[in-house]
DNA sequence: TGACAAAACGAACGGTCGTACTATTATAGG
DNA sequence: CCTATAATAGTACGACCGTTCGTTTTGTCA
């Protein structure tokens, strides 16, 4: 790798980190070079304008995403193993991946009714994670470990409620129970999506 | 009422709405001088810094707040049906109330991990609503709607993931579904809060 | 090693930020 | 109506914003 594409890297990592904490708006290209201990032009030769810089950090982190929670999972049994390992890497994707939280979760705040690139880049991404979970759940539905009647976008649309709450109740309001609130629903959510000879 | 307190009440306003666009930081005193056609210097007189502006803000999305969701709900008869009521209204604030959505979600990605009064404001108004919210389950439980082994605080947690996610999935993802995905999400949660005898 | 390209730098641009003053205008009570 | 006070405007400040440009340093390869 050419010297140019590494320091690239290393800025993208540092700008997913300081979006996390700040907000992708919040990064500014004078701070993010200080912290890197380089220039503001020389950080900045590396990109088009700072809505580039946005959508290339959401990109790494989106990469970042796959490696810590989609291939980890996908190395488990199909079906419900793949469904709880995802719950398990994601939990640890929302509150310790960053000291931020979930870029994604903030991103989607901050964006949701701004219209261009920077959103549009979420929304794909957004859309992929979606999509990932639903799989999962009609892989569970083709093994036989929930029931055929299930809905996997249901089931997506209730995980990610679950997620949200974690985040929420780990990150705002500090609540210690927020681990085993997040069990319980997930626990729940299992539970009646089984298929009804296996419940209970 | 005096003028300046009147004019107190427009800037909120319409800090609030701008808030819900584009962060509480991303309102600038500039911009909002502009939109309610005044001088920045006259607007910043209200007002000690852009702190307290932020948390007066909050204040005002509050109170609002209670006025659409909170008072319309205790109209109605104590246990499920105050629950049910205090469904619609969220999702309707949620979506409905303001051009940029819900300012409590936006605001809680955005300051939950910097601390100051404005994270502490947040906080409190955020536990309000989750005790809110448990309050309500309870009674539910007391008048025999739910079941006497119910979890408030998880009904709370519950509810306030389904909320999250129709956030997500109206203002983000654009999904046509949303509305039918919360209403299932909540039907279920219900579902599994009322008495064993009662279910089904 | 010398030449050329890639990468990083320093300085500067016009603009806007939050905030602090002073000056002007509008409002209200005697 | 006049005056005291409240409300708004004007101007300016230093800091930082994203961005551009020309220069200098660094790296690469014949």
């Amino acid at each position: 790798m050419s010297k140019g594409a590494a320091t690239c890297d290393r800025i993208l990592e540092q700008a997913v980190e300081m979006s996390s904490e700040v907000g992708l708006d919040g990064v500014t290209i004078g701070e993010l070079a200080k912290r890197l201990k380089m220039s503001k032009s020389g950080l900045y030769a590396h990109f088009d304008s700072k809505e580039a810089l946005q959508c290339s950090a959401l990109d790494t982190a989106a990469a970042r995403f796959i490696a810590v929670v989609v291939t980890p999972m996908l190395k488990k049994p199909r079906g419900l193993p793949r469904v709880e390992a995802l719950y398990k890497n994601w939990l640890r994707w929302t509150t310790e991946e960053f000291r931020g939280g979930c870029l994604f979760m903030a991103a989607a705040m901050e964006f949701d009714d701004r219209p261009g690139a920077v959103r549009n880049r979420l929304l794909q991404h957004q859309r992929d994670m979606m999509d990932m979970i639903a799989r999962a759940a009609s892989i569970a539905v083709k093994e036989g470990h929930f029931a055929a009647s299930l809905d996997p976008e249901q089931f997506a649309y209730d995980f990610w409620g679950l997620l949200m709450a974690y985040h929420h109740y780990c990150r705002l309001l500090n609540c210690p129970q927020a681990r085993q609130r997040a069990d319980h629903s997930f626990k729940q959510l299992i539970e009646r999506s089984r298929p009804a000879q296996t419940a209970a």
